[in-house]
DNA sequence: AAATGTGAAGGGCTTCACAGCC
DNA sequence: GGCTGTGAAGCCCTTCACATTT
């Protein structure tokens, strides 16, 4: 079982690990509604997916649905959460205290499950030794991760310090980065880096506003061409 | 010339369009380096993608490239905005003035050119009024775009207000969104979303450290966006 | 009767490898 | 010689459709 779960782990998709998260959270508000089960179709509009991927991607982690029934709310989060390796805790680092720093450190979706904000970092001197949502802010050196911790580096900083904060982030073990600031890293291949950043976002969704197709489906035909 | 432009961007591919921005954003701090050449070995190593893929990314566009020599940057990075749709203006609009808003009204990426933030929105009586980066913060009410005004609007409130928020933008005409909160949202077919958010950033990451990425040969960084 | 799990088909994206052009 | 642009091949993901199970 426990083999079967590893197993089943190393084979899913890229594209399923993604999704997994979503399913995840829209499980977590079912299961506060009141709901022990849900069939595949309505987790899956909820999700914002069709049922057959959902079906597909859910077949990934094992069986674990009943047919003619659905899937038990609780048991199947359960298996996500195993499957997404959260049983296990991970630490958190925060670098950088300005406003974004500030709104990550605070903000509440994270403590959910797996995840301990450890470190609030900022180099200003003026800034270490602040308390932000009931933590305080330490110095880059106090970044010393326990061996065989994972450790998952933010980076809230302003474009200019990314590279630098992110060279430091290394040196410090760590091999996993989310980027929220506004530039390219350079990172060695054993390390992985998820860039979020609103302009990106912004350009994407304007790119679709005005070829005006949605998610799929309707499409808008405009102009001619000579 | 327009003609043609407009012919191609019919034809990019999804994903192609995900990965502009960051080919665009590596081009401009090329560009700044002093560089007015560039070779797709080059762009496509920066960008952390594969020289092949990022040169049937720029043939979606038109050939725009010489041969012998490579991608001249400043034409390159024009016709990159021309096809994003970037040459219109955007109208952007951020609800929610708590320490994530406040971030985003002063992020720095974005006013490069194509978007404009035109309205900080806030319900809250007590932060109506105040000035965020230069900018008077207004009520819901004030949000009303001009006919034919392309507008994308953040949500940056807290999850429980996200989907009233959604609401409300749609119900003033808004068709793109980008939210911030940790929730799902239901919207008609005809609006788009991109949703942000640490908590599943996290998990993937997480996911992806925990299985060492063994099984493929460890590639180089993968995909920055989700 | 109802809903899952999955082979098979289909579509899209990536990689390869080289022809074409400067 | 060097580098772009692109058909072709391969791979991954999505969709379809239905056999399977409760």
């Amino acid at each position: 079982m426990s083999t079967e779960q590893a197993a089943a782990r190393r084979d899913i998709p890229d594209a399923t690990v993604n999704r997994l998260p979503v399913y995840l959270r829209v499980l977590r508000k079912v299961a506060t509604d009141g709901h022990t089960t849900i069939s595949s179709e309505t987790l899956a509009e909820q999700s914002g997916v069709s049922s057959a991927k959902l079906r597909k991607d859910l077949s990934a982690l094992g069986s674990y649905g009943v047919r003619g029934v659905g899937y038990d709310v609780a048991t199947l989060a359960g298996h996500i959460t195993g499957a997404l390796g959260l049983e296990r805790q991970w630490a958190v680092a925060i670098v950088g205290m300005g406003n974004l720093g500030r709104a990550l450190a605070t903000y509440g979706g994270i403590g959910v499950k797996g995840f301990e904000i450890k470190w609030l970092i900022d180099d200003d001197p003026r800034v270490v030794g602040s308390v932000v949502g009931g933590q305080k802010v330490v110095h880059f050196d106090a970044l010393v991760p326990h061996v065989d911790e994972g450790v998952i580096g933010v980076i809230a900083t302003p474009a200019p310090s990314a590279q630098q904060v992110a060279d430091r982030l290394i040196a410090a073990g760590v091999r996993s980065i989310l980027n929220f600031a506004p530039a390219v890293l350079t990172v060695p291949s054993d390390v992985q880096v998820r860039g979020v950043d609103m302009a990106t976002e912004l350009q994407i969704l304007a790119f679709r506003e005005q070829n005006a197709r949605g998610p799929q489906g309707d499409r808008e035909m405009k102009e001619l061409m000579a």
